[in-house]
DNA sequence: CTGACTTTGTGAAAACATTCACATGTTAAT
DNA sequence: ATTAACATGTGAATGTTTTCACAAAGTCAG
């Protein structure tokens, strides 16, 4: 009987992003051990057994794990082996920042489309894409075939935003809005919040050294 | 005897974050229960009462928690009752929308001073601030009194540019760098970064709907 | 002042995640 | 072939976080 996906940690598939890191580093070996995986990564060698066991057996005793087919199989597992088609929605700083960003097409995202409320940007052109108006959404998403959005609007129409992606059809939302938004269940969310991180990190300084 | 810091979960201080937001949004409110502070933030409400209960009884039985006591409290364990003087460091894509966006100042994290390793931008202004050269890191943070340092240069030189900051005397580091990078006990690390949580998305996405 | 009601604070249980430790399988050199 | 060295995979132990469930404490209306 194969393991199913709820018995996986969540904690492991945000570790699997770092081991694929390790093996790309790594590309020259054939081989890579659960220690040298561990020392690259800074998790403990038993943890990135247990992980990597989660999804097969793909290690030989004795030598490791095999670089290029252990790359292969995290990257189908992390869904980074196709192209994502993407849409930015609010171009204030940063999404214009991450418009203008060229890291995330190398690694298989690429926006396809964007978007804002804003008459005085819609019809202009930004980094060679045009801005188009956030009512055309559902009609872009299915022409063009867009498959996740990056949210960059303010805290405030956060909530009304996420629900038009959701009527449009997207199932994957990277938010970046200051605010806790509901996604129906079928929606997969993944939030940014650079002011919860601040504070976290205030926090974190203000205790050290009690 | 108190309970050391050692105890509460680091799950906890996230949290914090997030009722501190549920109480400035209930401002007009004298009181409010943790069942309240539970639906506000999405957390349990018994997760509310222990969380809180880490840090003393606030609560009163049959009432609920003093709103404005409470936030008063929690800010001052977040350190967020205070001005943070902070170095942004790297004028790429990113560092320039963060220098643009004006929320932290709000929240209490002002950018004090700004520094990048290109010539052709140092010496210039940008929103107000000269752009000033990282060899002078260490001169300037003990000049201005620099206590936080917000990093968005590539990944390369990642831990170069954080070796510098350590030296520099600065104790607090917000990360946006896609690099696992290393700094001294005595230092803290908040690591914000993209490309991690865009396969985490996608791997997320990718497994919806079995 | 009483009694019905509300909500806290917290042991104890459950759920979840990580480390320990080692039997077992594989390699590689002689 | 034998053997020493190595590294996996995994039960069991440990550690951590969350939920359960309820006694105790306070509220409030009459």
């Amino acid at each position: 009987m194969e393991r199913k996906k709820a018995d996986i940690p969540i904690t492991t598939i945000y570790r699997l992003s770092y081991y694929y890191r390790g093996l790309v580093e790594s590309e020259q070996l054939a081989f890579l051990s659960s220690r040298d995986l561990a020392k690259l990564t800074g998790f403990s060698d038993a943890l990135v057994r247990r992980d990597l066991n989660y999804f097969g057996r793909f290690g030989t005793p004795g030598k490791g794990y095999p670089v290029a087919e252990l790359k292969k199989k995290i990257s189908g597992i992390l869904g980074i082996n196709k192209k994502w088609r993407v849409a930015l929605i609010g171009l204030g700083n940063l999404g214009s920042a991450l418009l203008k960003y060229k890291g995330f097409e190398k690694q298989g995202f690429e926006i396809v489309a964007v978007f804002d409320n804003d008459l005085s940007k819609i019809g202009k052109t930004k980094a060679g894409i045009e801005i188009q108006d956030i009512n055309e959404l559902k009609k872009v998403v299915n022409e063009k075939q867009i498959e996740m959005a990056i949210v960059a609007v303010p805290a405030e129409p956060a909530q009304k935003t996420i629900n038009r992606i959701v009527v449009s059809g997207i199932k994957a939302i990277l938010n970046f809005a200051p605010m806790k938004v509901k996604v129906p269940d079928s929606v997969s969310l993944v939030n940014i919040d650079v002011s919860v991180e601040l504070e976290r990190l205030s926090c974190l300084a203000t205790g050290k050294g009690n």
